[in-house]
DNA sequence: TCCTATCCTTAACCTTTGTTTGGAACCGGC
DNA sequence: GCCGGTTCCAAACAAAGGTTAAGGATAGGA
């Protein structure tokens, strides 16, 4: 994995989002990032800690959990490349999540000091990141409603084109029938807030009413209509034109 | 409501959540704010919009909240005096959400330009409004984790010492047994993601279990362990310490 | 004062989701 | 090829929460 590739995915998913001119995109480019490579399932920050650097997805899948004092876990997000998912640790010094691996990925990381002296000396720099974190935010609110107000199937079908929704803005192309989604059930409950046994259920329930087949870490989407209308996704909340 | 008052609702919150120097003091001084009174139950701004300016409550209540396509309504927070509860709209222009009073308040509104402006005359006033804004964030996720997670008992009174504490971050003092907490049992519900009957069946049970007691808008805290334990609140995530 | 709204309250019943449990399929390491 | 762990699947039962319905309290307005 090249430099100049890494910088590609990161830019790739700023200006999907925000308006970069000429000198904010040379100055992106000259930011010093460290890549590494990181196991699956693997703690990248953890709650608590204080990290110095941010953390690029340049391939791979990561999440944002917490855990509750009576040991329950709830998925936060589902970060993919071009996301920044721990930028927040640039303001909010001391982690209040946990950041890890859904499988083997490819990270890079960005040192605090240098996205600080970038966004002092780029105010437009500072407000691309800005307007991510808080695309970040809309997403969550968006997980409020899902969790709070939608019965479990439809949770599951929102969080599932949210997903391919995202993949779309980084790669292109049309809507595909056919995604990864490298969730177990286990965690596809820790994402909606039901027991992995009821997402069996669910998943099962879907696949046998020919909606959606959600298995071995893909989703094939086998109605598009009623997959949408069980949703009832708008993909406003992600605010992905830069012009509006 | 003069001036003086209206900026130091601003100023104390900004303060204890960042560090600002003099000149920012200043800066954020010199803002042009707009005050007007608003009736309770009213729509500042509303899913769709887009705003040209930022709403500052000097005094009152407001909530941000989501409407499904089936009617249902989730509440995905509670504002209180010092919040900018739209601060995201400055760079997410359509409103995918709505704001509104809970109960007659003070409004200052702040437009984005003069915002604008500041934010990237002083790095440092960005900054702690930035901060803000992922605090905001913060919020969020531990609310995906109380409606996803907790039982309703517990998501009420997580919800209650949440704002409780908030409320003391801008007042002090110590903790008050009693404090306001102006909304309805309807809203309760569509805070917490349950129906109304739900909520009065849960606000009861507390009641009758000595544990807190939420009626007419208050909030009498009955045996400050108990609900402590049922609530498992950690405040680490409202991220009050401008050094941590 | 009464009237009307809104809010709170309660009960009976129904649906969704959680719990417990056990077995089958799959996978990487030896 | 076997073994131990994970993942997936499934059924029976329990509990939490939703639905419907209706009466009672409260407060503001005519």
């Amino acid at each position: 994995m090249d430099r100049d590739s890494v910088v590609a995915s990161l830019l790739r998913r700023l200006e999907t989002v925000s308006k970069l001119d000429p000198a904010d995109i040379a100055a992106i480019r000259s930011l010093p990032i460290a890549v590494r490579h990181w196991a699956g399932a693997r703690a990248i920050v953890s709650d608590g800690e204080r990290p110095s650097e941010c953390c690029l997805i340049v391939e791979g899948f990561c999440i944002r959990s917490k855990t509750t004092e009576a040991g329950q876990r709830q998925i936060l997000s589902i970060h993919i490349p071009g996301d920044i998912p721990d930028l927040q640790s640039l303001h909010l010094h001391r982690m209040d999540h946990d950041l890890s691996t859904l499988v083997p990925s490819t990270l890079g990381f960005i040192s605090h000091a240098s996205l600080r002296t970038l966004t002092h000396a780029r105010p437009n720099v500072a407000d691309a990141l800005w307007r991510d974190t808080l695309i970040d935010a809309a997403i969550f609110r968006e997980w409020i409603v899902n969790v709070g107000q939608r019965p479990a199937p439809a949770r599951l079908a929102h969080i599932v084109l949210e997903l391919r929704e995202r993949l779309l803005a980084i790669r292109g192309g049309a809507e595909p029938a056919t995604f990864e989604f490298p969730l177990t059930q286990e965690q596809i409950g820790e994402a909606l807030g039901i027991t992995p046994v009821h997402a069996n259920r669910i998943i099962r329930l879907l696949r046998e009413d020919g909606i959606v087949d959600v298995s071995r870490g893909q989703v094939h989407v086998l109605d598009e209509t009623r997959l949408a209308e069980l949703a009832q996704f708008d993909d406003r909340y992600l605010h992905q034109d830069p012009a509006a």
